[in-house]
RNA sequence: GGGGGGUUAGUUCAGCUGGUUAGAACGCUGGCCUGUCACGCCAGAGGUCACGGGUUCAAGUCCCGUACCCCUCGCCA
């Protein structure tokens, strides 16, 4: 019966489709028994699929077998129906004391209901392990189990198609610019630096692995070596590292490549497409150009190169206050650490948000869990004096004075330091700078309010940072980064200051997340050369690890540089939910596993030694 | 690898200072109900308190360990 009416009758509308306009028209809907509503008469059942909600009326004089069929329909149920749409009848109000249309303004078809005539069964369910609805409180674990169900949601329903609405318009965006969608393999050969890979064992090549791709990189310069000067792809990338709420070990990027290009064509390029993302899904405009940002002082500023500008809470420096006063200012630690090369910062909590000795304790055990050894304090009460600050107990009031000037400091502020090796100080502050932000309702604890999406690029970095380990140079991002131009003497041996040579680097950034990320490459030979040997990276040791690239770049290689874009990221910023996995139709859990299907599970033996490959389990 | 939070009914949670038969809401099952819309009313079923040890006359509750989930530092050129 089910077979034939879906044989006979055809789908006429979706769920979301009806509206006052179609009144009197015979209507076929299929979907899923979203609520069932029975007053032992009449029964109203709200059927949904990924358009919408449509509520149907079964009647026991108008369809006496529908009727009767409707009185076992369950939730989730996948049913059929054919009927008459009509207006929804009179409903008394007792807040007006007389007859009111007893529409739905909560749902877009709201106006109208369809009356049953005939109705068929597809599909019975099983009660769901939680409500298939807007409002459930499933925690993500039984959600992330049953994720087909939790699909069937229509906040997933919306993101995940708003994803493809992101995929469509990107395509079309490059594609009306010139660009080619070009493919890349995801099975290559292992390049040593950067993310840890995914290996594939290889049976035709006993002993030997394939590397997942932990990006395009190194095929999309080729294309700009073969002559396709503008590539553009959605590409799945691979990286085997510890997953956050916005990591995820396979997630997809837009890669962009271009050939005969600067910086500023790229930015172009770039705020071109998010201008016309945001268009597309909010119906707004960005304001372009972006702006920009140094990467040094973003540092300065937040601690890190992807700086949240919807609020303030900016750090400052106090190297320069402390050296100032040296052991005169009387507080030791700090002036020990600037001795040592380290690095004092403070971050100015307005008087505002006044916070109590407790919640500061807290923000203390927060920091400790970054590796803080402690949160130093000033509070500044409103005569001036400096309470809650042991740290100061000594400090030469000339030291306060340049410490409140140099943080722009008041009466009933809070000052809170961070001092010692340079990198942690700037992440625990950058950190602690958010969670504030958060705590003190500067920011909403996720997403994003509307109208708030700052956008920033974060240019100019350093091209090497110093491995502290290994005692050498390394490049920060990677070794095919183009110097800037002014730079360049300091790779030669007469100048050189590796320190000292900034690069054609950028990123995108977007209320703290970085969302993209590029270069302008180095496509002279020579130059490229002269950088592995800041590295201390030989000639020869270069060609072994990227020769086909170096060999590329001799024949020819026109200037170019690109972008990559986190898409999962653009996805889950733009459509404002928590998390990366709630734009990801069937994600990993943060120990990479999938909960639905049981990956990474156990394979046989048989198929181990078919690819030539041992385990060895953790000794416990 | 480190720090923090969590795990009690199908789901979300409560369960105090260790003390009788572990509760609520929603969901589920049955019944009633012709204008509801997260319908309403009545009744009912539903528990390996994550797992393994330990302390105790007595453990959901205290201690130790393990697993899993989440946030985070490290890591992610």
């Amino acid at each position: 019966m089910a077979t034939e009416f879906i044989s006979k009758t055809k789908r006429t509308h979706s769920c979301g489709a009806l509206r006052a306009s179609d009144i009197g028209k015979e209507v076929v809907l299929f979907g899923w028994v979203q609520n069932r509503r029975d007053h032992g008469g009449l029964i109203f059942i709200d059927l949904r699929d990924r358009d919408g909600l449509t509520q149907i009326v079964f009647g026991p004089e108008l369809a006496a077998e529908a009727h009767t069929l409707a009185e076992r329909f369950r939730s989730e149920w996948v049913i059929g129906i054919r009927g008459t749409v009509r207006s929804r009848g009179m409903q008394w109000s007792k807040k007006e004391n007389k007859e009111v249309p007893a529409t739905n303004p909560n749902l877009a078809t709201g106006e109208i209901e369809v009356v049953v005539l005939e109705a068929t069964v597809f599909n019975k369910a099983q009660t769901p392990p939680f409500e298939i609805s807007e409002h459930t409180s499933a925690n993500e674990e039984i959600r992330l189990a049953h994720r087909y169900l939790d699909l069937r949601r229509p906040t997933l329903q919306r993101t995940i198609m708003t994803r493809s609405k992101l995929n469509a318009a990107t395509r079309q965006y490059f594609v009306d610019n010139g660009f080619l969608e070009l493919e890349t393999p995801f099975m290559g050969r292992y390049t040593p630096g950067g993310a840890r890979n995914f290996l594939v064992p290889s049976r035709l090549n006993p002993g030997n692995f394939y590397a997942l791709a932990e990006s395009p990189q190194l095929y999309k310069q080729l294309f700009m070596v073969a002559g396709f000067d503008k590539y553009f792809q959605i590409v799945k990338c691979f990286r085997d590292e510890d997953l956050r709420l916005d990591r995820q070990p396979e997630f997809t990027q837009i890669d962009v490549e271009m050939s005969f290009v600067a910086q500023d064509d790229i930015f172009a390029v770039i705020e071109g497409l998010l201008k016309k993302l945001w268009k597309e899904v909010h119906g707004i405009d960005l304001p372009t150009p972006f702006r920009r940002m140094d990467f040094d002082e973003s540092m300065a500023r937040y601690g890190n190169d992807k700086p949240d500008l919807r609020f303030a809470l900016e750090h400052t420096q106090l190297n320069d206050v402390i050296a100032k006063f040296g052991s005169d200012g009387g507080v030791g630690p700090m002036w020990d650490s600037v001795q040592q090369k380290g690095l004092v910062k403070a971050l100015v909590v307005p008087a505002k948000h006044a916070l109590s000795r407790s919640e500061i304790d807290k923000l203390e055990e927060y920091v400790k869990g970054m590796g803080a050894g402690g949160l130093a304090r000033a509070k500044l009460a409103d005569n001036g004096d400096w309470t809650q600050a042991p740290l100061f107990k000594n400090a030469k009031p000339e030291l306060k004075a340049a410490i409140l000037e140099a943080t722009g400091a008041k009466n009933g502020d809070l000052l809170l330091f961070q001092f010692g090796k340079p990198s942690q100080v700037h992440t625990i502050m950058a950190n602690l700078r958010v969670h504030l932000a958060k705590k003190l309702g500067l920011i909403p604890e996720f997403g994003t309010k509307d109208g708030q999406w700052n956008f920033l690029w974060v240019v100019n970095p350093p091209l090497f940072e110093y491995d502290e380990d290994a005692k050498t140079w390394a490049a920060a991002h990677h070794a095919f980064t183009r110097p800037m131009d002014e730079c360049l003497k300091y790779l030669e041996p007469e100048s050189f200051d590796p320190a000292k040579v900034y690069c054609y680097r950028y990123d995108v950034v977007l209320n703290g997340f970085e969302i993209g990320g590029g270069s302008i490459r180095l496509h002279d030979p020579e130059v490229q050369s002269k950088v592995f040997k800041a590295m201390g990276i030989s000639d020869e040791d270069a060609r072994s690890k990227f020769g086909f690239l170096l060999d590329a770049l001799k024949y020819g290689a026109p200037p170019h540089g690109g972008i990559a874009l986190g898409m999962d990221r653009l996805a889950f910023l733009i459509t404002q939910t928590e998390s990366l996995r709630d734009v990801i139709p069937f994600p990993k859990t943060q120990k990479g596993t999938d909960l639905m299907t049981g990956a990474p599970g156990e394979v046989d033996e048989k198929q181990l030694r078919d690819l030539y490959v041992k385990s060895v389990p953790p000794a416990k």
